[in-house]
RNA sequence: GCGCCCGUAGCUCAGUCGGAUAGAGCAUCGGAUUUCUAAUCCGGCGGUCGCAGGUUCGAUCCCUGCCGGGCGUGCCA
């Protein structure tokens, strides 16, 4: 069994840098908030307890406002009755530079920005790159991500893929958010599994056949390794034993067999990693802490939680609330999933010195984290604070009657990631050749959506939940998928084409023009809050929602806001706003690892 | 058995710290192109938020129980 088919928070770097320079968006905020605690303080109510009550949340109904306050807490606070306290407040916020209004409604407080405001705080901040919009400034957290980690022995199919996709963007969302990030890929190249490969190669392999497609071959051996063993038992005993003259150190057949698959593997591997435009800090597989796991199990000896239980090594934990134990040493000598996982923990703190240890591992493998975390709580180990498991759901795949079930590559229904790929990207030309057969680059930008595509897609829902495999839904490219965002992206970059004019300094810019984009200028605003929680989540699909949303948005403004025949200083303005647009979808889409053509 | 996860429109899903009239996409029906890409936009239809209690001024959200589905549960990963 592989880590892929798969949260939580600490800290955060706070809100950016200091405001030196322009006024960010965010500063919008700051200053309604600063208005409110002093009216609150105006009304009697103490200035530290106010703080926290003061929450401003975007209304649901956008006729409200663009920004509400629920006086529920600070009329408590204040012993008075919410929708009195609201009324008060709401007289309090008189309007000013960038309050347009402010108004009680029952127990809630809403309030408008001047449209000028807030379009010339929203659009200076994207073009000036700031954050959020651009890359924060290094906070110094240092985050170490452990994806995709497939266990080599395997095809590389369709449910390796969501560790992939979701570390790789977890790792650009960090990036963003000003941390130092350590992609790692955990590879599956130790173990049973390994030996299991291994042994099916030295019964039946061919290494003619091995060359000429790796992972097709391994997957056959693997197949056959499945069938054999159940009809001889005796086969599983073999690879525990060939592992354990593996693990022996001494350079034999099985050290010769295990290279070979290895590399072999790796190469393999490396033309989905190449089509998904994903790269690793660090390819650190199971194999690396060979020499590294004696010493942790001395640092777990000598913690003096090590037990001898039925010939293993285990660390009980039923003071933890876990009731299996942790293996650390089988009966027979030799070591386990978790004593890797231990050797690694200690390896990363020692060289990266990480706040957060993230594993994005399937959500199956829950009990295997929950166990590594609580030994090193057990240890008294203050690394143990910085071990998360960002679980995820499995692929599931359709079957005739509609309903879904759980993919056995055993049984031969595995589908391999790039068959679905290809799958994609024809589609795609099959699309361009209807509605742009002019297109320069077909067969680049083909592959650009097509696996964008896929990616997208898989990164779309809560990663929680099982992802439906479904043909017909994976190759739509409309409404809420990755083609709708690119597309968006293709529009405003053909009409900055088609203008052929310099997108003007915001200084010179007429913002009252953009009264009509308010829609759109709101959902920019909330780029900021959606990146940080899909940091603090470890949950990408927060960036996605707010990708689609935006494209939305800006697909509707386009319909009736002309920029090409616009007059000069309407031109002018929207011209900034249609460029601001194109850079955070832009940005928003590399957050997941996903391109942006500019034509398609 | 025990532990954990999931359950919101016909389907696939959002719903942020408990807050206003629960939102999208797909499907379906009806519209939109003399101008920047119709992979688009606008509108209609569609809801017992699994069920029952509880807490609360207020529950899709928190608590308890139940139902349905999934995953896990000592020498695999």
């Amino acid at each position: 069994m592989n880590r892929p088919l798969s949260c939580s928070a600490r800290t955060r770097p706070c809100h950016r840098p200091p405001p030196t320079g322009p006024i960010t968006v965010t500063d919008l905020h700051r200053h309604l908030r600063e208005r409110l605690l002093a009216a609150s303080v105006d009304l009697g109510l103490d200035a530290t307890a106010a703080a926290d009550l003061v929450r401003l949340d975007a209304p649901k109904n956008k006729d409200h406002g663009d920004i509400a306050l629920g006086a529920f807490q600070l009329a408590k606070l204040a012993g008075k009755a919410p929708p009195a306290f609201a009324a008060e407040l709401a007289a309090k916020i008189t309007p000013d530079a960038v309050i347009e209004s402010s108004a009680a409604a029952g127990p809630f407080v809403n309030f408008r920005f001047r449209r000028a405001a807030l379009a010339r705080e929203v659009l200076s901040a994207i073009q000036s790159d700031a954050a959020p919009y651009g890359k924060a400034t290094p906070t110094g957290e240092v985050v170490c991500i452990d994806f995709s980690s497939p266990n080599i022995a395997k095809p590389f199919h369709i449910g390796h893929m969501r560790s992939t996709v979701i570390g790789n963007a977890l790792c650009r969302i960090h990036r963003h958010q000003g941390a130092t990030v350590h992609g790692i890929n955990h590879l599956g190249d130790w173990g049973m599994p390994f030996a299991k490969m291994m042994t099916a190669y030295m019964h039946f392999g061919d290494e003619a056949k091995l060359h000429e497609s790796p992972m097709r071959y391994m997957f056959e051996l693997y197949k056959r390794y499945g069938k054999e063993a159940e009809a001889n038992p005796g086969l599983d005993d073999e690879a525990a034993k060939r592992f354990k003259a593996l693990e022996s150190g001494v350079d034999n057949d099985e050290r010769r067999m295990w290279q070979l698959l290895r590399d072999e593997s790796l190469k393999a591997f490396q033309g989905p990693y190449t089509r998904l435009g994903v790269t690793f800090d660090h390819v650190t597989g199971e194999s690396f802490f060979e020499d590294k796991m004696e010493a942790a199990m001395a640092r777990v000896t000598a913690a003096g939680v090590l037990e001898e239980s039925e010939g293993a090594e285990v660390v009980k934990l039923e003071d933890k609330g876990i009731k299996v134990p942790c293996l650390l040493r089988k009966s027979d000598g030799t070591t386990l999933y978790h004593t890797r996982d231990l050797a690694a923990v200690f390896y990363r703190e020692q060289q990266y010195h990480p706040n957060r240890i993230l594993y994005v591992v399937g959500a199956e493998q829950k009990l295997h984290f929950a166990q590594l975390k609580a030994v090193l709580e057990k240890m008294n180990e203050p690394i143990a604070a910085a071990v998360e498991h960002v679980p995820f759901g499995l692929v599931l795949s359709k079957t005739e009657d509609g309903k879904y079930e759980k993919f056995a590559s055993r049984a031969g229904n595995a589908v391999f990631l790039d068959e679905i790929l290809d799958e994609s990207v024809a589609k795609v030309r099959q699309v361009i050749a209807e509605k742009n057969p002019d297109l320069d680059d077909k067969d680049q930008v083909a592959e650009q959506v097509g696996v964008s595509a896929i990616v997208f897609n898989d990164l779309k829902n809560s990663r929680i939940k099982d992802v439906k495999f479904d043909w017909d839904a994976m190759l739509a490219f409309e409404g809420e998928t990755g083609p709708y965002v690119q597309y968006a992206v293709a529009r405003l970059s053909s009409i900055l084409r088609k203008v052929d004019a310099p997108v003007p300094a915001t200084d010179q810019v007429d913002f009252a023009l953009l009264a009509d984009a308010e829609r759109v200028l709101l959902q920019m605003m909330e780029f900021g809050n959606a990146v940080r929680r899909a940091a603090e989540q470890s949950e990408p699909s927060v960036v996605t929602s707010f990708a689609i949303a935006l494209a939305g948005e800006i697909h509707s403004y386009l319909v009736d806001h002309y920029v090409v025949g616009a007059e000069p200083a309407v031109q002018q303005a929207r011209l900034v706003l249609v460029d601001a647009a194109r850079r955070l979808l832009t940005t928003a889409l590399d957050l997941l690892g996903i391109p942006a053509p500019e034509r398609m």
